[in-house]
Order: structure tokens, then C-alpha cells, then sequence
DNA sequence: CCAAAAGTGTTGGGACTACACCCATGA
DNA sequence: TCATGGGTGTAGTCCCAACACTTTTGG
């Protein structure tokens, strides 16, 4: 047992996953379905308490791989949610983390307490734990603020991608139509893109060219000034 | 006495407030300078803990004005702080905040524990206690990334200015010269400055106009989409 | 009349938008 | 040969940066 003077809320993370799933051309969320109560049957973040010798950062990272067994992925601090009655058993902060990440190169695994992790597409997203609806909309928020300064979507595409399966992530991404030849050009004039000597195969059309994301290029700009936009 | 299972952080929250000083064109802080161990005779942010029945956000508005009479500014969630070894008497998790307010407009008064709380130029600032030298930072970065795409010039100013005056806030804000003709045309072009029929008095050369923010018409275009840019 | 800051227009170049057709491939 | 998506260029407009002189006022 532990005593202290004044009473202390308790301290976890949320770890808030996105991911593009090709096939469907949608965007998905990492979600575990709760197998105990409070809001037993319900879906929520991966996520968990942070012990006394780490960081949030580090908290987040470790709860990510212990429930859904993703590691290895960049995070970045959200927002820290305060509100009294989130938690109906006793006072939680949560500290939200935001994530983008390659799905296909995330194996979910089943998670330690035999609850389900799963990439849920954003548009079917329903019954959400807690005040996790406030989390992700905030994420979503982060997300489209991003997108537009930061080159987000390679993070999301695997590494080899044509230019029409970013333009359908953008798409997704801000909600708009985007016109092809215009984005083509944007984008390549940008420079952060290799263009590979490969194509898409088994496409019963024209095949397309293949890109990667230059990265050390990406670096070497962004430390001149460059900022990237949309 | 309070028992907990397992060991919990303290939680906090931090005030940083950046006012505009409109004789030496300088950013200012607003700091405390700490009356007892740790830190003794540093300065640091007015903040303190956050009680049980009330959010973050309601913590960061009543410490600030118990610290400082301070009240009533808009105040928005900077980042939170989690470092293990932040405080040396015990881990401390703190939920910094950030504001903007007209220095003019807020008087300092006397804190009730009978230590100084002070406007600090930014450039003459040392000293400071935990590691609120990496707090400021990130509240500078933040500062330096709004002012693109937020009007936030008027939230430093009083409620009539001179074009002048907004410029070399931008221009301290965002450590660039910028081209007058530019700067005027652009200001205006965006249509939420008002101007006025008042000159500037007691000035030994031509009066400069004077100009206001029109926050409805700011509002207004907000909700249609349009962003503001420098 | 002098010092000090206010105020004002133009030009050239680059970026953005809108828009429609031919090409390559597999079935 | 057809269906499907891949790939490409131009013209008009708007925005931006660069740049220097005249005006007003108080002392």
C-alpha cells in the first residue's frame, strides 16, 4: 500500500493507432474490445497504467506491444484528458498518444488478456469505452491538421506505392476530391519521392510506376526550412 | 491520508503566459520566483496541484490567479511533462498550459505566499526551476507555429493598435524582418481588422492610424473555412 | 527646416486551378 | 476490342516578393 496526504488521480495512456488498409481504401483504427467491466463488450484503445520509473511515452509504447503486440512504431503525445467522470470506478488522466502506422506490417496478435485487438475501419466505429469518442475525434483532428504540412501519408503506405494510392489516401484523409494531374505534380515537384523502375503487377489495365518516400531527402529539406504542404 | 495498491504520480499543471511589451517591443513571461527548497530563488511557471473534483483546466485557471490575480484568459493544453526525475522530492507529472494575454489589461498583484511574480523579458530569462527551460521551449515552438495560421497578434495587443505596432510583434514573434508594403496589404486583404477614424497622439512625427481586430468577422470567416495565414 | 516614422504602387515570376484526351494492359 | 485505370500539358489567374519615394507631424 501506498499513502499520501492528498489523494492523486491515477495516471495512464491511450494509444490512438492509424492505419490504411489498401484492399478498401480506408482508414482504420487498432481497437481492443473489452472483456471486463466497466464498459465490458465495449471497444476501446490500447492502453494502461504508467508505472512509477517510466515516462508516458515509454508507458504508451510498452501497453501498445503488451495488448496488440505492435511495436516499433513512432508516437507523439496528443492531449491529456482530465475530465473528473471518465472513469466511473475512481479519477483517471489519461495522457493520448497518435500513432500512424503500416498495418500490413503490424501483425495484431492476441492479446495478453485474451481480449481481441482489431483494425476497425473509422466508419464503423461504435460503442467506445470511456470518453475514447472525445480521444479519437481529437485524433482525427491532429490528423487532418497534419497531413497538410507533414508528409503523413508515407507512414501510412507500404514502400513501394503508386501515385493514385496516395492520392486515394489524401482523398480519405481530408475528405475531398483532389484533382490527378495537379497532385502529381505537386507532389513530385516536392522531391521527397524516388521513382522506382517497377510497376504494379497482376492489374488488368495499364500497369503503374512504383515510388518510395525519400527519406533522408525528406530530412535534408526539412532541416533547410522546407515545409512540406499538402 | 489517502491509500493507494500501487504508487501514483503527483499531478500539476503549469501556467505559461506570454504578454507583449509594448514600450521595449519585447515578449514577455509571466514568472514566480520560488520562495522555498527546491529551486529556491529560481523562477518557474505559476502552476500548482491539481485537486480531485476539478479538470486540468480549471486547476490552470485558479493556480494562475491565486499565483499571480491573473484571471479570466483564454488558456489552451500545451503538453504534459512526465519525466521520472522532473521534481527531486518525488515523481511529479505536470499538464502545462499556454496563453496569450495584454500584460496592460492584467495586473500582476502580490502571489499569497508572499513570492514574486514578475513579466520577464524572454531574452533575459535564467534560472529557471525543474525543467521549466524545456516547458518554455516547447511553449515557444507552439507560439512560433499559431502565429501562421491564427490571428494570435490581437490576443497581445491592446484593443486599438497601429499597423506598425502588429508588425514588430510579428516580427519579434517570428525573428524575420518583413517587408511593410507586404505586411499592410496582407493584413488587410484578410478583412478582420477594423479601421478606425483615431490616430496615435503624442507622437513627434505623423500620427499613425489606428485599427482594431474584428473578432465577429474573424469568427464568421473561421466558420466558412477560410484561414488565416500570417 | 529637420528628423522620424507613416503611408503608398508596380512589376515580374512562380504557383495554383481547371480541364480532356491518348496509352498500356489483361481479359 | 473493350474496359479499366495510367499518364500527360496548357492557359488564365492570382499571389507573392522585391523595391523607394513622398507625406505628415512635432520640435
Amino acid at each position: 500500500m501506498y499513502s499520501y496526504k492528498y489523494p492523486r488521480p491515477a495516471l495512464t495512456v491511450d494509444c490512438v493507432l492509424f492505419g490504411w488498409d489498401m484492399q478498401t481504401e480506408q482508414l482504420k483504427v487498432l481497437l481492443i474490445e473489452r472483456a471486463h467491466d466497466p464498459y465490458k463488450g465495449f471497444w476501446a484503445f490500447p492502453g494502461g497504467f504508467v508505472d512509477m520509473d517510466e515516462t508516458a511515452d515509454v508507458a504508451a509504447a510498452r501497453e501498445l506491444e503488451e495488448e496488440t503486440g505492435v511495436t516499433n512504431v513512432y508516437m507523439e503525445q496528443l492531449y491529456t484528458f482530465t475530465g473528473v467522470e471518465r472513469d466511473p470506478r475512481e479519477r483517471v488522466v489519461s495522457v493520448a498518444y497518435f500513432a500512424l502506422v503500416k498495418p500490413h506490417k503490424h501483425k495484431v496478435v492476441a492479446a495478453s488478456d485474451a481480449t481481441r485487438a482489431q483494425w476497425i475501419p473509422l466508419s464503423e466505429i461504435e460503442k467506445l469505452a470511456f470518453d475514447h469518442a472525445i480521444i479519437l475525434k481529437t485524433a482525427l483532428e491532429r490528423l487532418r491538421g497534419k497531413v497538410r504540412y507533414q508528409p503523413l501519408g508515407f507512414e501510412l503506405l507500404p514502400e513501394k506505392f503508386t501515385l493514385t494510392q496516395l492520392q486515394s489516401l489524401y482523398e480519405a484523409v481530408l475528405g475531398e476530391q483532389i484533382d490527378k494531374r495537379n497532385f502529381r505534380r505537386k507532389v513530385l515537384k516536392s522531391n521527397i519521392l524516388i521513382q522506382l523502375d517497377e510497376y504494379e503487377t497482376n492489374v488488368s489495365h495499364r500497369a503503374a510506376r512504383l515510388f518510395s518516400f525519400d527519406q533522408t531527402r525528406y530530412e535534408e529539406l526539412t532541416a533547410k526550412g522546407y515545409i512540406f504542404e499538402l
